[in-house]
DNA sequence: CCAAAAGTGTTCCATTTACACCCATGA
DNA sequence: TCATGGGTGTAAATGGAACACTTTTGG
């Protein structure tokens, strides 16, 4: 496994002024879906805020908010997330806390320091559709390619650039060997179609024969008596997966 | 790798009363070093400190303390290490944000949350007897080995029996594929030392040709002209690590 | 010379990888 | 019947585990 891109080298940060006010504490989400990109592959996007006031006005940066007394972490991020955006991913998970000085320099609350909390989430495709009352269009809030090399924005507000890269990284190393991809599909699936997310996610093609085998000698997945019909060709068999959902 | 045994159940946490202030920020800190357990053999210990207070008055607790406006997260979970131990781990690593609302019913500082931000390291034996002024068997510190099952206290306050031992599990799996094992060690050590780290860090023993051939092929790792003369046998090569110190 | 640890070589085995091949269906 | 993706078989390559074997020192 490749060595973690981005918290190795947060703690780092020196002292650049002092802050008067105790630190405050914010939960961000990382949400990524699988839209087909630009170029018409299927490839990772998240959703993003455009910042109204400054600092970073007019930026885009991650979904969050603060948390209140009365929630536990990760009920502050689905709260945020669907105050946000209208979502309620079945699995989320904790990321990281970013508390760096340099995140401090925000004029907006005065001098007060914000710890960020992160946690990241992969979700079904048609849950992009903004839920609620909210459109795809709506107000501030739109998906973006979460790489830069996909079309996606190169810069973000605050780290929020470093810290989606830090997400991506997590997310690649844990579909190789945790049930992430699951939580992306409905209650049945093809092969093919879990294929295609695992693909998408690593960026990589696989090969079908062997993607096979290694999922089904580990993965809690059952195979149905059930056929994907109305193929062009010939019908593949629906899977099911029996491992532990959500959380 | 085994699934994670610990934060994947902490968001589950349900709301057991509304706390009225806002979440407050504190750091604690996990600090493994290798000791000698009561059946002789090495294994990992950490520094607990009694509580004075309730709630768990008189129960070891992880060191930690708050979050000053004016540090970063890594800076006060190492000045807060200093202040109760003495000791400055030269690799000092995040481990989780706990904040769950069972962590809250804390009568001493009121209806107030805490969210605690975990760091982890792994230090060198003698860096085990507390420095400064702080002696050995000062005030209420003192170290533990870290698992029940090598003379560890089963219970801890709070949810810091947890938190080790996540933490356990997080070293273990990292020693095999990150540059952990090397701060425990000086500048120049024999591979049966390196050896001797892994098995008492992983609770097994290992191959001394598999471990040998293991580490040659992907550490930074650089033999030296010297050997370490005095043992009874075979003087064995001594070996330098060429890898990131630190941070 | 003997004991014991350092260090090397080799075999066995499980997993991954590459790819040839058959199967089943819609058009 | 043909094109295409679904699905199976198989052999080479890889990497780890087990262990025999040689080397080098102190006693």
């Amino acid at each position: 496994m490749a060595p973690a891109p981005f918290p190795v080298a947060v703690g780092g940060a020196n002292v650049a002024e002092r802050a008067q006010l105790p630190p405050s504490l914010a939960i961000s989400t990382v949400i990524f879906a699988l839209k087909p990109a630009p170029d018409g592959r299927p490839t990772l996007w998240v959703p993003l805020v455009r910042r109204v006031r400054e600092p970073y006005r007019g930026s885009w940066a991650l979904p969050g908010g603060p948390l209140t007394a009365s929630e536990s972490l990760e009920d502050a991020a689905r709260r945020n997330l669907a105050e946000t955006t209208g979502l309620d991913p079945a699995y989320l998970e904790q990321l990281y806390a970013f508390g760096g000085l340099r995140r401090a320099n925000r004029p907006d609350i005065g001098s007060q320091r914000v710890v960020s909390i992160v946690y990241w989430a992969l979700v079904r495709a048609h849950e992009t559709e903004f839920g609620g009352e909210l459109g795809e269009e709506r107000d501030n809030v739109a998906w973006h390619p979460a790489e830069p090399s996909h079309g996606g924005p190169a810069e973000l507000a605050f780290d929020h650039r470093e810290i989606v890269d830090y997400a991506l990284w997590r997310l690649r190393n844990k579909i190789e060997y945790a049930q992430v991809a699951y939580h992306v599909l409905g209650e049945m699936f093809t092969l093919a179609q879990l294929r295609e997310v695992h693909e998408a996610v690593l960026g990589r093609s696989l090969d079908p024969a062997n993607f096979r085998r290694q999922l089904k000698g580990t993965a809690d997945l059952e195979a149905t008596e059930h056929y994907l019909e109305g193929g062009r060709h010939r019908p593949p068999r629906l899977y099911r997966y029996t491992g532990p959902r959500g959380l």
